[in-house]
DNA sequence: GAAAAATGAATGAATAGTCATTCAGTTTAT
DNA sequence: ATAAACTGAATGACTATTCATTCATTTTTC
């Protein structure tokens, strides 16, 4: 018989292991229950893990849930980050890129914006959220708007602002994701790209048209 | 002397008196506190109220903020109708009045965006509060579809989509109350205002320029 | 028009349930 | 054998809900 691969049901696990499966198991307890019905049971339940088990690796609840929100963040960064190097190599192809990026099934999924806007509805109550969610949207508010400036300037257009145009599609998005997570039936994935695509058009109508 | 008004410390007050007071302390403690950490002995020391007030009106926690979340959505249509009624007459002036008053400080405040995002963050796991969005914003669609169609018909714009535009303009606002939400600081009401004036400009440029 | 009776709004102490956290003991890895 | 990972019952803090009681206001009675 073959040496046997190491079945995954090996009781102890690395340490980051089972950080990372109990922040997973965390993402879909809140996708499913919410943040304020979110319980440490649940967690552990879903891990298929006992009771104490989050407490001994994170601490404390709290911990927990700031971890996870952090990882939802550099989630979405590593795939902002891969995105851009695979796409190009036009600053306007890279720009579309994004775009579309955050309205594919991987990221535009209702499960993870449903984590997303929970641990935005606690934004203004949790001083840690804020600067988790503050540091996150600036990266992408730097790279969109370095785009913007290149297509600006590429193409010479007057009375175009980078900032305005990278606070209005980025907007878009988030306003996207929404309406999404509140009529998931109603949202169409090719009309709010379009959405999206209309606007570029109408702005930088010598890279999109 | 003059006969004394009656003074506000009265013990008993209407049934509908008090609801909408315990409906505003609700609001004003889901904003500090989040609305995870709003507990019924908090609203009712913020309405300066006693312990069993909230239950003695309103049954259950539950239907107190099922009620606050439809408050906050019929003060929305409120403002809504009224800008509607105010402006015009021509439905380019009218949709610019509507999207002026996303922005502007009444509806604009951090304090009440924190509130709606709190709701929208439960929407997925509370089946209710997904109800209110999805009419509160089947109503606010139709309203600005509407505009969007008599501008095209007027302007007689080719390759425009009335749904398109209303999906990036409604999207715009959502995304901008929570970049203000995340970012007070970097926000500005004026730059805001002028990513949604930018995408006006750029689709119905014979209307807006 | 005053006193008595009735009404129902409001209180706040008591109850029952939930949940984060702890920790003594158990299992697994080295 | 020792250390580390893990368990799950126990604990204590917190909180929604209940309810007997208090009290302001209105209605009725004489």
């Amino acid at each position: 018989m073959a040496v046997a691969a190491v079945k995954s049901s090996r009781r102890t696990a690395t340490r980051e292991e089972r950080r990372q499966q109990l922040i997973l198991a965390t993402i879909k307890t809140i996708s499913k229950k919410g943040i304020g019905s979110t319980t440490l049971a649940d967690v552990a339940q879903e891990a298929g893990l006992s009771q104490g088990i989050v407490n001994l690796h994170f601490r404390a609840k709290d911990n927990l849930l700031n971890e996870t929100l952090q990882y939802l963040a550099e989630d979405y960064k590593s795939q902002f980050d891969s995105t851009l190097e695979e796409s190009g190599p036009e600053a306007a192809d890279k720009l579309l890129a994004m775009m579309e990026m955050d309205l594919k099934p991987s990221i535009c999924d209702r499960q993870k914006l449903a984590v997303w806007f929970a641990f935005w509805g606690e934004v203004k109550s949790v001083p840690t959220y804020q600067k988790i969610c503050e540091a996150y949207d600036r990266g992408y508010d730097e790279a969109i708007s370095g785009l913007c400036q290149q297509i600006i300037d590429e193409g010479g257009y007057r009375n175009v602002s980078a900032q305005v145009v990278t606070d209005a599609l980025s907007s878009m998005t988030d306003g996207l994701w929404l309406s999404y997570l509140v009529s998931p039936k109603g949202f169409d994935r090719e009309e709010a790209m379009e959405a999206v695509y209309s606007y570029l058009r109408a702005v930088f109508p010598e890279h999109y048209e």
